[in-house]
DNA sequence: GTTTGCGTTCGAGCGCGCTCCAGCACCTAC
DNA sequence: GTAGGTGCTGGAGCGCGCTCGAACGCAAAC
C-alpha cells in the first residue's frame, strides 16, 4: 500500500503536476485520497490508471474520449461491450497511424540518403560530408 | 507541365485550401505561379514539395521546424549538411515515436483481450462499483 | 517567530495549427 | 445583365491540451 505525492506521480508518469490535477478536475481520475493537511496521496491503483491514460494520450486518443471511457469504467461491468468497442476502434486508429508513420519514414530515409547520409549509420561523425 | 488549381491540390494532398494558402503565407511554399486572373496554378514541383510537407507534419514535425527546413532549402546547397542533420534528428523522433506507439498498442491489445476473455478489469479509476 | 518548501484552489492564459469570414474579383452560362 | 461558381486577401477566431499565476495553508527548519 505504497503512497505517492503528486510530485512523485508527475515524475513517474511524465505528466506535470498541473496536468495531473487538471485530469482529476475534468473527471479522468476519481477523487484522490488526501492526507490530513489536504495533500493528494496517490496509491498504486491511481498510478496504474494514470499509466493507461498516458498511453491512450500517447497514441493520440482525444481527452474527450478518455473521459467517455472513464465514465464507462465507472458505470460498471455492464458497459464492457462498449468499452471494448471504444478501445478496438482506437486500436484501429493506432494501427493506421503506425502504417502512415512507416510510410513517411521511408520518404525520410530516402531524402536522408540523397543528402549523403546513411540512415542506418546516422550516428557516425561527419566523415563523409 | 501539368497545372493544378488549389482545389485539386487540396484534394490530392488532403490539406484544406485554407491551409495551403496559409502554408504559402507563412513561407512554407515559394510564391506560386498565378493565372492571368490571379489564381494560383500549382505545378508538379509544388505538389512534390507539398507532399514532403504533409509527410513531415504527419510524422509530427512542428510547423516552425518545417519553416526552418524550407529556409535552408531556399538558401542553397551550402545548407545541405544542416538539412541532413535536421531530417536525421526528425527521423530519430519518428523512430522513438513508433516504438512508443507499438508499446502502447501492446497494452491496448492486452486490455482488448481481457474485455473479450475475462469479465474482471485490471485497471480502473478506483474501487469496484 | 519567520522563513522555506511543498502543496492547495480557481480561473485565466497560451501556443499550436489551423479554420473561417467578409468583401471583393473574375469567368462562364443563361 | 445577372447568377453561380471559384478563388482572392487580410485578419479574426477557435478547439485542444495543457500551463501558469495569484493567493493561500500547513509544517518543519532555523
Amino acid at each position: 500500500m505504497t503512497e505517492y505525492t503528486i510530485r512523485q506521480v508527475a515524475d513517474k508518469t511524465g505528466l506535470s503536476m498541473h496536468t495531473i490535477r487538471w485530469y482529476e478536475r475534468i473527471g479522468l481520475l476519481d477523487e484522490i485520497e488526501r492526507s490530513t493537511d489536504g495533500r493528494r496521496r496517490f496509491g498504486d491503483r491511481d498510478l496504474d490508471w494514470l499509466d493507461l491514460l498516458v498511453k491512450l494520450r500517447a497514441t493520440g486518443m482525444p481527452v474527450a474520449q478518455m473521459q467517455r471511457y472513464t465514465e464507462l469504467v465507472r458505470a460498471g461491468a455492464a458497459t464492457e461491450p462498449e468499452r471494448l468497442r471504444l478501445l478496438a476502434a482506437h486500436r484501429e486508429r493506432v494501427l493506421a497511424d503506425l502504417a502512415t508513420q512507416r510510410e513517411c519514414l521511408a520518404l525520410l530515409d530516402y531524402k536522408i540518403m540523397t543528402y549523403g547520409g546513411t540512415p542506418r549509420e546516422r550516428h557516425r561523425p561527419k566523415e563523409d560530408q
